[in-house]
RNA sequence: GCGCCCGUAGCUCAACUGGAGAGAGCAUCUGACUACGGAUCAGAAGGUUGGGGGUUCGAAUCCCUCCGGGCGCACCA
């Protein structure tokens, strides 16, 4: 990597200064405007005070030693602003670029694996199966999904878990409502009023008088519907862990009888309570058992994180959750903490809210929109590159009206066509008779247009940038990045003809390869974020 | 009332975790093919980063304080 090479040969020229380097983090970056090189280091301003000189002599000290005996590429160094260090490099540092790039290939390009591998579960959507999925929770899908996809790409181990809460007040509720239908009442006031429960009602053939019977039922038939629109977005989960198998198992039992061995637990007025305090909660304490005998949720909780890691063994737990939980995690820690667990292995991400521009989403209000109607509108790519577009914590508002009547100015067309272009330019070399010859009889130095140098940048870019995404949990740095590898990728189309009369053979071959690699860069960053790579649209 | 999150161009959002003159897309206006797919490209216009203070060589980013919005604050799940 080029960069290594310039921060270890500031330090060299700093210890030549006489500063002393050690703990030091040399800055090393790609400065925004193309006039200040190649790569910058404010290395000069940030160790120019505890080395007692002034930033911008240090800088022009630091500058000529680092040209008197240039790295690898380097042609020019020079000092600007209050004592930026800016390199400039030869092409040839970008031709490297494009050699690892297509050597490594898509499996094996930007894959910065992680130094400690992980067995990592991430836990997303779980949304309670009494009603089909909603946009919202299409959005933070593609999120866990993209998460899930990073830590891959990374070499980590991934299972992908939905956490299906079939028990408690909720399904009862939606067993009544579907017996409602079932014997031709009225739905109940605090039902489910959704068509999808008067469909289902006409196919149940069960008891009229068990409601949980009636709710389990239905929220089994409901869960299938949430399976395969999941899997129409292409998202597949490892895991549906039940909520009752958990109760069921005793297990929510066993792990409060264990709290109560490590002396956290207080009997009064009936009830059980957790002493949550003392391992980082707010609050005093939470009740785990219900003076009526009931857990709480809470309790279950905490047992299905027991069964998460000291169960099921997983390194780290990544739970997606909508802001509208966040009062949860403090005790959820508390309780996995009390259990001996480092409380720094469960990390709860938490979405901001997604509202649509009609109000704000509720399966009782009805204001809700099926994902499956908006993948059915835009298809699975778009939907996923659309909601992979923002950061999780922007609170999102979606104006379906305008998603839908711009469809096809979507980014993901923007970037699907660029790469359709790839395959079209293979089409047409293998038409004509072109055929690319192996990298090393091929003179790279003649990429010098500035469309193919931004091209070979942002691929440059790519390894970092995966791991750096990974490690803040943020696919939606990837989907910034291929949009604007399609942006520089359509330019180079534009102004670079690859195949034609006019273009000296020797100029297609390098433009082949570099092609090539444009075509390493899109499959990653589409892969990564779960969306197809088209030959043709 | 207390706690967490957010406020960036008309709209939807970025911004390498404190770096140089805050960037894209959409919308608006103006241009560009007789060669690889015009679902493209080039240009213009658009900003006191909600307001004010502070820290710093340097702040959209960190601290304080107001303003505005979202979400929480159960022996519900």
């Amino acid at each position: 990597m080029i960069r290594d090479v310039l921060i270890d040969a500031v330090r060299d020229a700093l210890r030549a200064c006489g500063v002393d380097t050690e703990g030091v983090t040399i800055g090393m970056e790609r400065p925004a405007r193309r006039e200040h090189g190649d790569w910058s280091s404010n290395a000069a301003l940030a160790v120019a005070k505890r080395a007692g000189q002034n930033p911008r002599e240090l800088a022009a000290e630091l500058a000529a030693r680092l040209e008197s005996s240039p790295a690898r590429h380097v042609e020019s160094v020079e000092v600007a602003g209050p004592g930026f260090v800016n390199f400039h490099l030869a092409p040839g540092w970008l031709h490297d670029v494009l050699s690892e790039a297509v050597t490594a290939g898509t499996a094996g390009y930007a894959r910065p694996l992680a130094e400690h591998p992980e067995k990592v579960m991430v836990e997303f959507v779980s949304a309670n199966p009494t009603g089909p999925i909603h946009v919202g929770n299409g959005w933070f899908a593609s999120y866990g999904d993209g998460v899930a996809r990073l830590l891959e790409r990374c070499g980590h181990t991934v299972s992908r878990e939905y956490y299906v809460n079939d028990t408690g007040g909720q399904i009862r509720r939606l067993g009544a409502s579907l017996l409602a239908h079932a014997k031709g009442e009225a739905v109940p006031e605090d039902g489910y009023p959704g068509q999808y429960v008067a469909d289902l009602a006409e196919s149940y053939d069960g008891p009229l008088d068990d409601v949980t019977a009636a709710g389990t039922w239905a929220a089994g038939h409901v869960l299938e519907g949430i399976r395969a629109t999941m899997e129409s977005v292409n998202i597949h989960y490892d895991e549906w862990y039940s909520q009752a198998s958990i109760e069921e198992s005793a297990a929510v039992a066993e792990v409060v009888e264990e709290l109560r061995a490590k002396g956290v637990i207080a009997d009064e007025d009936g009830a059980l309570w957790f002493e949550s305090k003392a391992f980082g909660d707010p609050r005093e304490r939470r009740v785990l058992r219900k003076a009526n005998g009931d857990y709480t949720y809470l309790a279950g909780d905490i047992a299905y994180h027991r069964n998460k890691f000291l169960v099921r063994d997983f390194d780290r737990v990544i739970n997606v959750w909508g802001a509208d939980h966040h009062g949860q995690v403090a005790s959820l820690r508390a309780g996995v903490a009390a259990l001996g667990i480092d409380p720094e292995r469960l990390e709860v991400r938490l979405g901001q809210m997604i509202s649509l521009t009609s109000g704000r989403m509720s399966k009782r209000a009805g204001n809700v929109v099926d994902l499956d109607d908006l993948v059915a509108d835009l298809g699975p790519d778009a939907t996923r590159l659309l909601s992979l577009l923002t950061s999780l914590d922007q609170p999102v508002t979606i104006d379906l009206d305008k998603v839908r009547s711009a469809s096809r100015e979507s980014p993901v067309y923007y970037v699907q066509y660029a790469h359709t272009r790839i395959a079209s330019i293979g089409r047409v070399a293998a038409e004509r008779g072109v055929t690319r010859q192996p990298l090393a009889e091929v003179d790279l130095s003649l990429l010098v247009h500035e469309r193919e140098l931004e091209l070979l940048r942002s691929l440059e870019e790519l390894p970092e940038l995966v791991a750096l995404a990974c490690a803040d949990r943020a696919p939606h740095r990837v989907a910034t990045w291929v949009r604007e590898l399609a942006d520089r990728f359509h330019g180079f189309y534009h102004d670079c003809y690859v195949l034609g009369d006019e273009v000296p053979a020797e100029l297609t071959q390098a433009r082949l390869w570099l092609v090539e690699a444009a075509q390493v860069g899109f499959k990653i960053g589409l892969d990564v974020l779960g969306v197809s790579a088209p030959e043709s649209m």
